[in-house]
Parts: C-alpha cells; structure tokens; sequence
DNA sequence: GTTGAGCGTT
C-alpha cells in the first residue's frame, strides 16, 4: 500500500512519518520530499506499508490528524511515474 | 507552501 500525505509542517521529517504511522502497522518505507535546491520541504511524503489493512487504518485514524499546527492529509498515493511535476 | 527523479534549476 502506498500512502500519499500532504499538508505536512517544514519540520516534520520522513522520521516523523514512519513513527505516526508505526503506531498502526508496519511501516516498509517513509519519505518527506524535500527541495532538491533549497533543502526546503515540499510539505508532503509518502508512506508505504506491508499491510493494507493496516494502511487503511492508518490512513482513517491519521488523516486531518493536527501536527505541528496543521492538519494533515493522509490518502492513498497516485502512481509516481504517471503524474508528476 | 499538496503526489517522490533530475538537467538547468527554487
């Protein structure tokens, strides 16, 4: 399963992700996407999960969920090669 | 500041 969360603070690292998500399931991979220039955050990440039952979980009880004075989204992701900027 | 690469680049 592949988990798509945006809306993410500057300081919420890949670190971050995978232990909001660890709490649900087994978590396979985390990443925040950062400016590859600027070292900035894109503000979203992704999160892929063995379980998707457990995903699904993790996507229910985590999306809108508050960190760090904002309210993250949390779906499941598009196809990376397929759509992207 | 919203869907992952990277060249040049922000």
């Amino acid at each position: 399963m592949n988990i798509y969360v945006g809306n993410l603070d500057y300081s919420v690292d890949e670190t971050d992700l995978e232990g909001f998500f660890e709490e649900y399931g087994t978590v396979s991979s985390a990443k925040v996407i950062t400016d590859k220039f600027s070292g900035k955050s894109k503000g979203f990440g992704f999160v892929e999960m063995e379980n998707q039952d457990e995903a699904q979980k993790a996507m229910k009880e985590l999306n809108g969920a508050s960190v760090e004075n904002r309210e993250i989204v949390v779906n499941e992701a598009r196809p990376k090669k397929d759509n992207r900027r």
